[in-house]
DNA sequence: ACACACTACCTTACATTGTCAAGTACTAAA
DNA sequence: TTTAGTACTTGACAATGTAAGGTAGTGTGT
């Protein structure tokens, strides 16, 4: 899978995983490769970015299966975030999408 | 306009666009430009990678509106390549629209 | 003749983000 | 007690886009 495409995306889609329960890293990995092949190297940095930039707060909690888990709650500032990233992708895409179309007539 | 979604997409759209014709890269700015802002600093660098990779091959011509032009036109490699990425294109752009048409719900 | 705008190309320093590989540590099962 | 699975972290690295500057040819207006 093209690496280059994933870029900006991934954040989308960890963001928007987020929007509807708070959800912990290792959770958000397998998460978000039902969508893209990612690995953790990638995710765990960039929750601590989104976290940095206060999209993000976090708390640890007890797990049963190992040791505790992080968890991220998307803040107000998050879900603006998010709404405008999923707006410029959509857009991105459309414009991308119409120029090949053209390009195959 | 989000650089991060460009990476990988750029590439795409000039290979895509000199498949048709010769163009020379003062003219791929403006083609490119249609479909996303970029600027001259990201394509001559593009360009000059897929040569170096062999995808393009390049000639002088000179014009009556300026210094000389290079000409890039795409090799057989180039068209196995760009045919290929943009099918990833395609199904990395589907996969991201199903998970937040998914999210939506 | 001179300044300016437009065409056309190139390059360097930089920022961002994803990959790989390694390491730490807890729990449970073989 | 060794192994597998869960869970988090980090550092060195690669790829690509941005910003800003430079060089040079052609044509227009003063």
């Amino acid at each position: 899978m093209n690496a280059q495409f994933k870029k900006g995306v991934l954040e989308l889609i960890v963001l928007k995983s987020v929007v509807n329960k708070d959800m912990y890293g290792y959770e958000l990995v397998e998460e978000v490769s039902k969508v893209v092949d990612v690995n953790e190297g990638t995710i765990y940095p960039l929750l601590k970015r989104l976290t940095n930039d206060h999209h993000f707060e976090t708390y640890l909690k007890e797990s049963t299966e190992g040791p505790p888990r992080k968890y991220y709650h998307i803040t107000a500032s998050g879900i603006m975030y998010v709404e405008n990233l999923e707006d410029e992708w959509v857009e991105f895409a459309n414009r991308v999408s119409e120029f090949l179309k053209e390009k195959k007539k």
